[in-house]
DNA sequence: GTATATGCAAACAATTTGCACGCCT
DNA sequence: AGGCGTGCAAATTGTTTGCATATAC
């Protein structure tokens, strides 16, 4: 299938690009609005379909809810169950999993998602519940 | 709120504890019938929230899915890209994550969620795609 | 007896899709 | 010119919920 570089798509991958609040389709969605009124939710969902495929982004499954991100490489993420807010982790800031005794068993691993649950710092300053 | 003790709990709970396949609500759906001809899909939803929130089963995202396990233990999932199979990994079989940098950012992790996302050993087997 | 749980069906929310038209290449 | 992409709206899918009745305690 030929692709073809339209604005639409040229857009929403700039939004995606310039924040990094790991935003949902309906984000996305109406920050491309502003831009493109007429655009539709099936387009934005459509282009991210693509985006996603081309390696651009990555979906990260929130509840049962998708968000997306720019930043596609190897990173962590932490979702704070209290605010919801879901934060970048460096690789670094995580020792890398063994995954040696998987592959000796057949495991082909590709990818691996990764999602801490818990308090942010800035939830947690609040200090209750 | 005083929770009763319900047939339809105990069934649900009963099957999911007698598989190991991460079944959708679907699938309990369909086996819950077997037993309780007229359960309502409602009554399976309800129940797992209620074991779920007892600390009876987990919840796993699985895209827009959710699937349930009754092991509560700390274990780590593996999905076959390919069949779509969610196998359990064991806790040993993965190095643990070394959580004393995220901690001293403020970050307080209660639970995590990992998934690998590859090919299993199974569809391995097969050896092409 | 009384409040929680159920069955049913309708409502919801997120996402996908069919179709006719539009616009990149 | 031709076909991929779009806008629109309807359809789908997974899950939740309102309500009257049933049942656990």
């Amino acid at each position: 299938m030929q692709r073809r570089n339209t604005y639409q798509r040229q857009i929403i991958y700039e939004i995606l690009k310039n924040t990094d609040i790991h935003p949902t389709a309906d984000w996305i969605y109406s920050e491309v609005r502003k831009i493109i009124p007429n655009i539709s939710l099936g387009t934005v969902y459509r282009n991210l379909k693509v985006l996603k495929e081309e390696g651009a982004i990555i979906e990260i499954t929130d509840g049962k809810q998708s968000r997306f991100d720019a930043r596609v490489d190897k990173h962590f993420h932490f979702k704070c169950n209290n605010c919801g807010s879901i934060y970048d982790i460096e690789s670094s800031e995580v020792s890398n999993l063994e995954m040696s005794a998987l592959e000796k068993k057949g495991f082909n691993v590709d990818s691996m998602e990764i999602t801490l649950y818990g308090e942010c710092p800035n939830c947690n300053k609040a200090g209750d519940n």
